[in-house]
DNA sequence: CCTTAATAACTATCCAGTCAGTTATCAAGG
DNA sequence: CCTTGATAACTGACTGGATAGTTATTAAGG
């Protein structure tokens, strides 16, 4: 450090967004209970006790990762999926490269697994991304279904297992990516098995089309 | 206690079952990082320092619970996989509700996602679990579904990937029950999805029955 | 009695959260 | 302009609690 330079900044305003940026770099990289607050610290550019100056404690701060994660890829996603004009077929095209987008350029994933691999010591955070993200997903997935089906476009079933069905291979792909990738197994890649879920599901879950009658 | 019964007794051959019995109970309700080992003690009924006797560390205790847990179940599939004679739908439909059984009747289910949640913190029990149970199932099904695809009886693509498909909505089940069911979620049906599993593959993944030409 | 399974109290360590003190910043007065 | 005093953003050493792993001691059992 030069002589005369100040020892820190006072930047009330930036600090909470650079918080939450350094939070979810550690948290992504090491999980909730592993990650500690000197790390997260450091990384923003504070002590550790200026975090408890913006954040309460510790699972606040992942709160407020989530929800900063959260929030834009859902708005996103509801967009495009809520009032869709078309076909369930062309919506599927539509939604599925958009999930594999989600899934590889946004941090999202790796929350996500954190979310999960947390569950059972901090049951708060996965209902909040339950509540928030998950639900809200699969009730406009599975209206959508049950609208196709009532249309005639998709077979006869229960429509949240449908649902379930469509986002499953993005879930595992998620899954191998960031738990077995990283002890040695071999990569998936999620484009073509994206390409593939739709192709089973185009003869399969669609009428018409080359599927059943 | 009845003054003259012994404090405990001397049961070098029963410890290591019971301890493990003990740790698949206490590791599967609370996940690694939680789980005390105080709390396994009392549940095989011994004291901590006993524990030492036979396993070196925590980790190694749990290595041993894996093991427990894996070699049977993966046994049992191999053993209906591994030279099944008949035509690739068939062995689906073997297979499927095999699957729906071990994830519904044994620890496996629990064990897993404990295995993923700690893949950050213990990479070591993710590749063991990676190289001797989903690597050699996941092999198994890629080789049977390239066989088939060499008869003719499923669509081009790539066999891994289809094998990831195949499995994806169990995981999801697993996932699902073990993460959001115990925050108040609605249950997933396992049954239910995985009849309907099966009836998009027969659709979409087989051909003839009514799926392409 | 003598070996060793088993106990229970202990140590060593780690870290979320606290707090007393420090210093950047700025406004008002000289 | 250059103090100077008030404010609050920020620091970093500390505490309290938790628990994996150790060890001195006890007693089961042949």
């Amino acid at each position: 450090m030069l002589p005369g330079a100040p020892k820190f900044q006072r930047r009330k305003e930036d600090r909470p967004g650079e918080i939450v940026r350094a939070a979810v770099v550690v948290f992504s990289s090491k999980g909730f209970a592993a990650a500690r607050l000197d790390e997260i610290a450091r990384e923003a550019g504070l002590s550790k006790g200026a975090l408890y100056l913006y954040y309460e404690t510790k699972q606040d701060l992942f709160r407020a990762v989530i929800k900063t994660t959260v929030s834009p890829n859902l708005d996103l996603i509801r967009q495009r999926l809520d009032a869709f004009p078309g076909p369930f077929g062309a919506l599927l095209e539509v939604f599925v490269p958009l999930v594999v987008q989600v899934m590889t350029q946004t941090p999202l994933a790796a929350i996500g697994k954190m979310v999960i691999a947390e569950s059972r010591n901090f049951p708060d955070l996965a209902r909040y991304w339950h509540d928030e993200l998950v639900a809200p997903m699969l009730g406009l997935l599975t209206s959508q279904i049950a609208a196709a089906q009532a249309r005639g476009e998709v077979i006869g079933g229960d429509a949240r297992s449908f649902g379930f069905q469509l986002m499953a291979p993005f879930l595992l792909g998620l899954l191998w990516r960031e738990t077995f990738v990283p002890v040695g197994a071999q990569p998936i890649d999620l484009d073509q098995l994206a390409r593939q879920h739709l192709a089973v599901l185009r003869g399969g879950l669609l009428i018409g089309d080359g599927g059943p009658a």
